[in-house]
DNA sequence: ACTGGCACTCTGTCCGTGGGAGTGCCAAGA
DNA sequence: TCTTGGCACTCCCACGGACAGAGTGCCAGT
């Protein structure tokens, strides 16, 4: 128990003062800066433990300390309260989200509000087609041998496929198709349609049955198996505010790493609980992304979670404030989905 | 008629060095690279006038030379010859457009291609919804007073609305409706639908009015009116190539106007002939990017033009390169999409 | 257990210097 | 008239030493 009380008190200090001086921080300016109640020498000793056990570290000697990840995660753990929202920011959410029209608009506001609440990098997930339900199926002749099909999920998202047909199709095996199609998969998830696609094709009168299988072929392979996510990104610029010092000289490793969108649904994925998750430096996984945290959550209309949504900055970053403004706009983004 | 054909190959070589090397160059080294058949001093006395003339700059005295935007525009418009891509090039756009599902992979895959074959920043625009005709209107209930109002364009784009009705309106009515709206609709451009709408409410049975009057005021607002744009972007990632040197020491004033899709669309917009178009520093008359120069042409199938792409880096770029590269994936995704 | 004092270390900055690259100009040659 | 070699000049930049400042670790005293 080599942590007492005052120690933990250094280190939470040593956060605030990082968090916004940008600045290796010293014995002297700690305890001008906050009410510690002890002499800077006591609190070199204590920073001398704290360096121990790997919550701290001086960049070179005579410098001040700065937190590490794991300081950060301690503080994160334990130091830190929640920050909550000032009104003006609550009233921003609710203004900024109100007059969207459809589910990309959604998710384009979404995602810059969060980056400009935060000031940093936001993503927000498209709801999860895995996630969803079919609310309804719609083809759509183009030509003789070719249809749209149109998949309108209950989460608000809408995915369409051109299917090539193996002949053509008169006009009238359409509408009994679509008709069945719609009997069998509205209202189920989209992992349990397989059995029921398959289970279309085989009762098929044996005239439909090669379109048909040519419809269930799209619809499996590119709507269920390669079950697509989407995403939306803003604010890469905010990277660049407090100069390139975060982020060790470039921003090339981060800006690549946000390219990649497999990266990115790790990083705000894995929704079991309807918990925050906040993941420092190393321990999101990746070489690229060393000097940088995320803070991420799932969100949904009322207790279900249909996708993610989080926000990416340097380490050094304002955590319960950022936690408090994700969590925030998470819950509206729901309430508002819950509203479709 | 100062400028005789050796000082515009000395400008050339200019250009053409300064790009490979990014440091200014001087005339000796000019000489040593280049046949030019002349004594530096000559050359020397060549870039003075060129100097004067405003192509060139020295960034102090007795540096080398820097072209100008003047100087990139000459370059540009008289000196350079257009770089034909290599088969090895060619291969991969087909290859990269091959397999795409719908309309957003084969913007999303075309954004990345472009954003990889030229290094650099990369902007398609999805097929605008003022030059696409309607192909097919579908309604669908979602409850009793809500139905999803879904267009298909003829250019793949599928754009979807909710819309509050007055009131419970039975299914057959949806069925008379949907009908209805697609008689007077389908195939038509989009920008002329405004009277035909008004048609629709005019000719609707009283019993219906109130729900088509609710119909067409989405319809015409939401996506004739505001006929939204939309947008992919990548490789932001490449800004950082060459150091921060480009851009005159940060990416911010960059990063923030690529987030702006107004000003996006003003770059890569403005599509009257399928020529391409190169925009030098100034000349796109956006202060945040002064150092930045956008080569953008329209797409689109056959000779019609749906869209804008374009690719955006340093003034200090690879013009006959780009310039090859960007109009070739502008034609084959116009092929792809009138294969459609 | 805390504190004041002190010597030590390291960084960042300022400044002066020298080498190098490149220019402009001039006088001579084609 | 255009081109060329020569030469003096300018300016940047990299290098290196000196210095002030900040911060530490340690120790002895309370």
């Amino acid at each position: 128990m080599s942590l007492d009380d005052r120690k933990l008190d250094v280190l939470r200090a040593i956060v605030e003062d990082y968090v916004e001086t940008q600045e290796p921080v010293g014995s002297k300016s700690l305890v001008e800066r906050h009410q510690l109640g002890v002499s800077p020498a006591t609190v070199r000793n204590d920073m001398a433990v704290l360096e121990e056990e790997g919550y701290i570290r001086q960049p070179h000697t005579s410098a001040g300390r700065v937190p590490t990840d794991a300081g950060y995660r301690l503080f994160v753990d334990r130091l830190s309260k929640v920050k909550p929202l000032t009104p003006a920011e609550r009233r921003a959410i609710e203004r900024f989200l109100i007059g969207a029209v459809d589910l990309d608009d959604v998710v384009h506001r979404t995602v810059r509000l969060l980056a400009q609440l935060t000031r940093q990098v936001a993503v927000v997930q498209y709801p999860s087609l895995a996630r969803s339900s079919v609310r309804h199926l719609e083809l759509v002749p183009i030509s003789t041998t070719r249809l749209m099909l149109v998949m309108i999920a209950d989460t608000g998202r809408v995915e369409q496929r051109l299917v090539e047909l193996p002949g053509p199709v008169p006009a009238d095996d359409v509408t009994d198709l679509r008709r069945r199609v719609n009997e069998k998969l509205a209202g189920q998830r989209l992992a349990d349609t397989p059995p029921l696609v398959q289970g279309l094709v085989d009762e098929c009168a044996p005239g439909q049955r090669a379109t048909m299988a040519c419809l269930a072929s799209v619809l499996l392979e590119t709507l269920v198996e390669r079950s697509e996510e989407r995403l939306a990104l803003a604010g890469t610029a905010n990277l660049t505010r407090g100069g390139v010092l975060d982020f060790q000289g470039t921003l090339r490793p981060v800006l690549e790493a946000l390219e990649e969108e497999v990266i990115l649904l790790k990083l705000i994925g894995d929704l079991e609980p309807s918990k925050t998750r906040v993941r420092i430096g190393d321990e999101n996984q990746i070489d690229n992304l060393r000097s940088a945290s995320v803070v991420s959550t799932g969100y949904g209309p009322g207790a279900t979670i249909v996708g993610g949504l989080g926000v990416l900055g340097p380490t050094r970053m304002d955590y319960p404030g950022t936690i408090a403004t994700v969590r925030a706009v998470a819950r509206y983004v729901g309430d508002l989905l819950a509203q479709n």
